[in-house]
DNA sequence: ATTTCACATCAAGATATATTGATCTAATAA
DNA sequence: TTATTAGATCAATATATCTTGATGTGAAAT
């Protein structure tokens, strides 16, 4: 009951949504490039990934100074169905190309 | 995106859980059988009832003065998938059997 | 060692959602 | 018509969640 109750939380946020289907798009993007992509400030960001990965969504591989966040494989059936239909939604909110202003020069 | 947000928001309850899960197991149920089960006082029912069907997983069939609810059919692909979910999830809180000691004469 | 950088976390205020008791509506019974 | 009943809705409060700016942390560069 606790785990479906932090995995339709972790859904019940357009900004969430946004992130999910973005990284769920790009494969493996680190903190700053969801920053420029959607505009949105560091600590904002940072904290719907934590959220996305507590909900079982997101994992994260920390190399050096940056956080890779990828979707979390394997999926189990029903966050399978939900990344699905997250796939259908019209996302809305422009998002810029995948780029990081940051150094990033591991 | 709005009728996605409107379908996990409805699900991020764990007394909306409850209830749907009552009403897919029993079937069709009046307002005051959820009352009873759950020792819930009845706008609080009303309300999730609402919230529920709103979001496309319940609808209403009036008789008379009462209201009875079911599980919405046929459902989309999502929120069967979400419906079995719930099926699999711990149902914590205890319900008493269904029995409404209103009326309902009809 | 100090600075800088990417990211995480915290504390405060803003916003949204839930709960309650009261009121409202419509259907039936008296 | 009036009273009663099942249920819906409202207004106020309580509670949870989001957002922001500030601060903390650890890795890399100087």
């Amino acid at each position: 009951m606790e785990t479906f109750l932090k995995t339709v939380g972790a859904l019940n946020d357009e900004t969430r949504l946004q992130i999910l289907h973005f990284i769920h798009q790009n494969g493996e993007v680190c903190v700053c490039e969801i920053e420029e992509a959607f505009s949105l400030i560091q600590s904002r960001v940072s904290r719907h990934l934590k959220i996305l990965k507590d909900a079982g969504f997101l994992r994260v591989d920390r190399r050096g100074k940056w956080a890779y966040y990828t979707v979390r494989s394997p999926l189990d059936r029903f966050r399978l169905e939900c990344l699905e239909e997250i796939g259908y939604l019209e996302m809305s909110m422009s998002h810029y190309a995948l780029t990081c202003k940051k150094e990033n020069t591991l």
